[in-house]
DNA sequence: ATTATTTACGTGTGCGCACACGAAATTAGA
DNA sequence: TCTAATTTCGTGTGCGCACACGTAAATAAT
């Protein structure tokens, strides 16, 4: 009653193991009459391959690309992808997976097209990729799907472009979660800040996403008429950002502040200098600069988009495409993780143990 | 430069792999000073079993025990653990593991019993278990280990029993975050229930430190003076829940409700009946009823268990445990997760991803 | 019709390990 | 000292599959 092995199948169809084996793995030199036969009761009986003699048979090893930027310090935000995937890892080790990272300054795209020139798709099996900047990363996708290298995306996704998988987040739901956050017993008739603090116009998608989702939460609760102001603030180091902010606070009665992206802590730090803890405060990512904010209270929440989570699951999926040959969904949004100075321990606990199980 | 395997070893033993495999295997019949040598080059070397090839060799199957209350309808709670269950099923099939399913009713110790009576944890390989009743659980547990067949407990833990391993979440902090959601934007001076609709005195653990936690919260921030008190409520009709409602809204100046499980449903209906949205209610856990409410907004946040991960990583434990035979850790906390109407959809989401590949 | 070429198929080996069986070495028994 | 019992070890086989190789059958070339 146990599964049915290749030698079932070649008996039943009067061939040898070699024929059905031809068939299974598409190979030529079967005549079309015996191949569909083969076929046939391949179908009927629901052959399925037992995977563990396959891999111990073929001996074959598999060679993966992550390319994704740099870690800029031991604790920054591509930290956990890496966790991630060495989660994944470790789960399949038992097939022989080696995985090379291929990473690039996520602020210079000439140093992005240097790294990524050097690289030929052929070399791997499959490539997980954290697109940052959309014109060259497409152009990168296309010549590694070009050579029939299958391509997951992780953390962006690049409009127009066909991959083979997506693993991320809804911005604009996220944008929208921001909005309750932000509502969540603020008085009505005072003002918002929805702050932009990125680095390059490039890979603006999400962050735009993200701005048009917390409006439209506003939008949709027509009983708060909180005013929404946009304050768009590149450049990035801390005074422009202090400087920014306080013509605002001027101006305005500010009683919350939205940022777009992870550098949520530069306008903590301009709250915490300015003693204004009053103010709510929700941004984004499990970074460690934020974290200290989360928990000295000057920042309320924050939206995660579970990087380590999105590249275990990133290369899980490349596994069953490549290795097991199955099907993968075409995308898959992850959960939105609220953080708040309460559970944020669990989140990093839960990263401390991957590090110490390696 | 790959791997050693067994015939390298007992090459340089001088022996023969038969040998190294009765040392490996910690079988009689090797010479004391043989085994301490062959000991040696193993750890020298750090040989690694290629569990693939010694799953193919062995031909062994195992067999896993989930004991957990019934499913009450098809979407409910204990829903998630199963989903969880076959998540993991999905991804180790490949060591033909097989799991028997033994439910209990939740309220009855005696269907516990009889249902329990019928095992003999001698037939499996390894329990996974969500502990109610905790005396007659208890004893269940040392059965099993008794007989030597690992146990993970998981959702619920019990003081003073050895077990291998517990995947669950901290209820006193999950209490303290319900404190944090609940305050929140809630003015001070006002008064909050905390009640508890629990339907047995039995397994009231985690139910009274979430209680402790919540509290706990208020105790820690001075600032908000708001006025805590606590309703118990058994049985658990809507209409004794409702009488018991309506006495405390008239007693008091009820501004919030934090109830300590996953009945936080009926305490919305009365307030969807009362007509007053403005109470803030903050409960437990992914139920279809919550999420009604959730989405009609009476509930402002539900904490979730993750009942769906704690059962996915038990069996995962398990697998590691007795297939691989590597160490699990003593205790798993899981994030503590905040659902909103805003994200609860990719919790949900996510669950019916993994129905749909069974 | 005979040989060369192509197409279609069968056979054999090994991946690394587990385990049954049997053989050799050692010790005990007489 | 010789045999019997026991301990210690080696050998062989097979798990299900992938793949190299060899061979038979069909077709083409001469």
């Amino acid at each position: 009653m146990s599964r049915i092995r290749i030698i079932d199948i070649a008996r039943i169809a009067n061939v040898s193991t070699g024929t059905v084996d031809r068939v299974l793995h598409n190979r030529d030199g079967v005549r079309e009459a015996t191949r569909k036969r083969i076929e046939k009761i391949i179908e009927e009986y629901d052959y399925q391959p037992d995977i563990i003699a396959g891999a111990l048979a073929s001996g074959r090893s598999y060679r993966m690309l992550v390319c994704m930027p740099d870690i800029v310090n031991a604790h920054a935000f591509w930290k956990f992808p890496e966790l991630g995937v060495k989660r994944a890892l470790a789960e399949i080790q038992h097939f022989d997976i080696r995985v090379d990272y291929l990473r690039f300054d996520q602020h210079s795209k000439e140093d992005f097209l240097k790294k990524t020139a050097g690289i030929d798709p052929k070399d791997y099996d499959g490539i997980l990729f954290a697109p940052v900047f959309s014109d060259v990363s497409a152009e990168f996708i296309g010549n590694c799907r070009g050579a029939g290298v299958p391509c997951i995306l992780f953390n962006s996704r690049i409009e127009g472009v066909e991959i083979d998988g997506f693993i991320g987040q809804d911005a604009f739901q996220s944008g929208f979660l921001g909005g309750k956050l932000m509502s969540y017993g603020l008085p009505p008739e005072k003002d918002l800040l929805i702050v932009n603090l990125s680095l390059r116009k490039d890979n603006y998608q999400h962050i735009i996403k993200r701005e048009r989702g917390f409006r439209s939460y506003f939008e949709e609760h027509s009983d708060r008429v909180n005013n929404l102001v946009s304050v768009n603030i590149n450049g990035g180091e801390y005074n422009r950002v202090a400087t920014e902010l306080e013509k605002k606070f001027t101006e305005l009665n500010v009683a919350g502040i939205f940022v777009t992206n992870s550098r949520v802590h530069l306008v903590a730090r301009y709250l915490a200098e300015r003693g204004s803890m009053y103010v709510r405060l929700v941004g984004y990512d499990l970074i460690p600069k934020s974290i200290e904010y989360l928990q000295r209270e000057y920042i309320d929440f924050l939206i995660s988009q579970s990087p380590e989570e999105q590249a275990y699951l990133g290369l899980r999926q490349l596994f069953s495409m490549v290795v097991l040959k199955k099907q993968v969904p075409a995308a898959v949004l992850l959960p939105i993780d609220i953080l708040t100075k309460e559970n944020i321990n669990y989140y990093l606990k839960f990263n401390k143990e991957y590090e110490q199980s390696e």
